[in-house]
DNA sequence: AATCTTTTTGCAACCGGTTGCAAAAACTTT
DNA sequence: AAAGTTTTTGCAACCGGTTGCAAAAAGATT
């Protein structure tokens, strides 16, 4: 069906290595051969097999992009800006969806059998079996929303996680908040820990404030949801929590308004991401803002690198993150 | 670096062939040779090229996932569930993300280079210079989100956006609204236009409502919200309008409250989609649903069909949408 | 044990390309 | 025009597999 190389280099009446030179950049052909080719290649339809050809160049240029965040919204705009920039360097993301039932050595494997020249991990909730198995895989992997690890394994780039919940108990610290909450994602997320972990370190910092915690099953509203009227319902719920997630704010949003109370007057929040929705005017979400934009960027600048210079040291790059105020924080007293 | 085919082999003591054939399903080789192979594989953790294979057995196990929708949330809803179902089929999804600046030909080009097994366009919005390049592919191409045309040329999925469109028109005139809007997507889109068309077709049996039209520039938030904005600004806004698509009601509902107003007791708002926020308590939008697990499973169905059977005429599954009611029309006069 | 079947095996060609190498062709230089 | 230099070219081997075919091995039948 398809048109090979063979065919046209009998129809130019050239040899096939000067089809392929002639399709292959720097390689030497003369401006006569080329002439000849292209036009006998533009006749017949002709265009070389990138997999074929990849059994010799060992590129395919295809990277295994990894997720396991297929449910909080912030991710598509993550999967824009990492397909768009993977096609603007030239490279294929062939799209990996990691559920519960995926077998991690299983997933490494395929993406092995269909030689991806590097894989993206995408996941700021990646299961430490499935982190274990890219570790071991011997291929370039790159962790983007990963966390920083003091024995780096490989790739990461992110934020702080520990650095963002500082930001926020200084800022509940600030507006005088005498009660606040951390109402962070699930409880084994290596990124709910970190946060939570710098939540709780800035806060010892200020005595008099009470602090509070507790997890939601997923980062996604449902659980922010459900998890917030269960801290309704208590008797003493807090003045203000730091969700662990944007989304899980909007659940919180949700449940907070339907218990009747009112942002900020009742009950104050702050997110983490500074998704689109965030800015939404029926929401206008006080949140932690993570540059994802930079992050993808430089995961790819990344993987790119790294494909040049395997040996590369794995690194770590994390991204300053910042607050943006809107309105679920009430003014300071 | 990596194991191949004839080391295995060698270490087996046997030929390629033997090799070749223990990972082949179905080819005829002795347990005892198998036994032979599979140790000496499993020990030096051998696993098939599946590129190199391709080569002889045309075929990938890739489907190209195409889209241009990474904008609206429920296109993550999307490609959730098309990654799973297509990982269930054991194929692999190669994502393609056309933007404005994609030429058509070049991603068809591209697909064809990469030899994958067909290709699924997942699309609402797909420019009719891509549907073309797509249409002239001689792929097997499936179009998710599509919309039936006279003379089918490809698979098509989807639903019914004309009777969509009536569906809204009649609730609209069975609540009792007297002047009713539809607040469309871009003008271009075919979904768009259909349900357009359903709409002012339903109304027509009822001569004494108004209508009045416009559309957004986008299915997005900002531009439903943008759209809605100029209509309140008018002197004389609908009581209700028919939103194209579920994040434009989202925006409008934005746009409402700011103004002042309230929804439904001053503009009455329904959607299309019931995606997965459309639920969300502080939204709440009453909407029509679109059965996107029934279109994504039998998309991936219909390109498995075709692949066994390539010559399989074109084909359109349209899916029937229904109301669902929350709390964004006033009752029932 | 000899013959006939059936199963298993390896050879060799092929899938669609790339590339090192040496020969051929095209320029330069004298 | 001969010799030297550079560029272009085709051959042949290779990338990592699969597969038709005929020969070898195993099993069944007499």
């Amino acid at each position: 069906m398809a048109v090979t190389l063979k065919q046209v280099a009998k129809r130019a009446g050239v040899s096939a290595s000067a089809v392929s030179r002639t399709f292959t950049q720097g390689a030497s052909v003369s401006e006569k051969t080329r002439k000849k080719v292209e036009s006998a290649a533009a006749a017949m339809g002709y265009s070389p097999n990138f997999l074929a050809r990849s059994l010799t160049t060992r590129r395919t240029k295809m990277i295994g992009l990894v997720s396991n965040n297929f449910h909080n919204p912030i991710f598509l705009e993550v999967f824009d800006l990492f397909t768009r920039g993977l096609q603007e360097c030239d490279l294929r993301p062939l799209l990996v969806n990691l559920t519960d039932q995926t077998d991690p050595e299983a997933s490494v494997k395929m993406l092995h059998q269909y030689s991806v020249d590097g894989v993206i991990v995408a996941s700021s909730t990646l299961p430490p079996s499935f982190a274990k198995a890219f570790r071991d895989s011997n291929m370039p992997v790159v962790h983007a929303f990963g966390r920083r690890s003091s024995n780096p394994q490989v790739h990461v780039v992110g934020i702080d996680n520990v650095e963002c919940g500082r930001i926020a108990g200084r800022e509940l610290a600030r507006r005088g908040y005498k009660r606040v909450g951390f109402l962070g994602g699930p409880a084994i997320a290596t990124s709910t820990r970190d946060r939570f972990d710098g939540f709780i370190e800035e806060l010892t910092n200020h005595p008099k404030i009470e602090v509070c915690h507790s997890f939601a099953t997923a980062y996604s509203f449902d659980a922010g949801r459900s998890e917030m009227c269960r801290l309704l319902a208590q008797n003493t719920p807090c003045e203000a929590y730091f969700c662990g997630d944007d989304v899980l704010s909007i659940g919180a949003l949700s449940a907070i308004s339907s218990a009747g109370l009112s942002v900020p007057d009742d009950v104050g929040l702050i997110g983490l991401n500074d998704m689109e929705m965030a800015g939404w005017e029926n929401i206008a979400l006080t949140t932690i803002h993570q540059p994802i934009a930079k992050i993808v960027s430089s995961a790819i600048e990344l993987i790119l690198a790294t494909l040049e210079q395997p040996d590369r040291p794995p690194e770590a790059r994390l991204f300053p993150c910042h607050l943006v105020e809107r309105q679920t924080l009430r003014p300071t007293l």
